[in-house]
This record gives C-alpha cells, sequence and structure tokens, in this order.
DNA sequence: CCGATGACTCACG
DNA sequence: CCGTGAGCCATCG
C-alpha cells in the first residue's frame, strides 16, 4: 500500500461534518512530513473521497477558488468564517479502532 | 539526471 | 494580517 493511497482511505473515513489538516493525514498515513503531497494525491481525487474535509492547517482552505469546498462543508453544517474554519470544534480525532 | 513545481507548514518580522 | 524564506519530497518535462 503506497502513501498516496493510504492518504485517500484515511480521508474516506473522515465522518461527515468534520475535517482533518493536510499535515493530520500525512502524520497517520505515516509520514508526518509529506503534507503537501497529501495535496499532490488529492489533485486527482477518486469521487468517493470527501476532499472537501481536508483543510489547511488553522483550519483554512487551500484550494482555489475556495467556494465549492466552503459550499459542501457549509452543506455539513460545518460553520465557516472569512473562509476559516474552527479547528477546535471540527477537526476529526481518529477513533482508536480506526486504522490498526 | 536536473530543475521546476506545488490542494503544506512553521518561524520571523 | 501579510510577506519571505526555508525545509520537505513525489511528480513531471
Amino acid at each position: 500500500m503506497n502513501f498516496a493511497d493510504r492518504v485517500l482511505d484515511i480521508i474516506r473515513a473522515v465522518p461527515p461534518g468534520q475535517v482533518v489538516t493536510y499535515g493530520q493525514v500525512a502524520a497517520l498515513a505515516g509520514y508526518p512530513r509529506r503534507a503537501r503531497h497529501v495535496g499532490h494525491a488529492l489533485r486527482d481525487c477518486p469521487q468517493d473521497v470527501p476532499w472537501h474535509r481536508v483543510l489547511g492547517a488553522g483550519g483554512s482552505v487551500r484550494v482555489d477558488p475556495p467556494q465549492r469546498q466552503l459550499e459542501l462543508l457549509r452543506g455539513e453544517g460545518v460553520v465557516t468564517q472569512s473562509g476559516r474554519i474552527s479547528l477546535k470544534k471540527y477537526q476529526w480525532q481518529p477513533g482508536p479502532l480506526s486504522f490498526l
């Protein structure tokens, strides 16, 4: 299983209404320094991947333009303010049995 | 093989 | 809040 696939699987596991950061996903995949590559993997994401739930450090949207992603998040009940999301409230904390 | 290029992140001013 | 610069590293031409 390569890095990209693990990344996509992890993102697929993020529940609606919750978000994760590039760095967090990279770390969960086992490679803490590859936040950038999470973005690369998302470049051509399969349709079953909730890419909109992935944000930059601090809860910022890195996609340009950001409207699309913000809409999808809003549709899941995530409150957005000036393109910022409160990680405090929405960041996903993987349950202990999530991956092993 | 080399250099440029990022859906990144952190530190500093 | 905004820029700059430095690490980072797979992918692409």
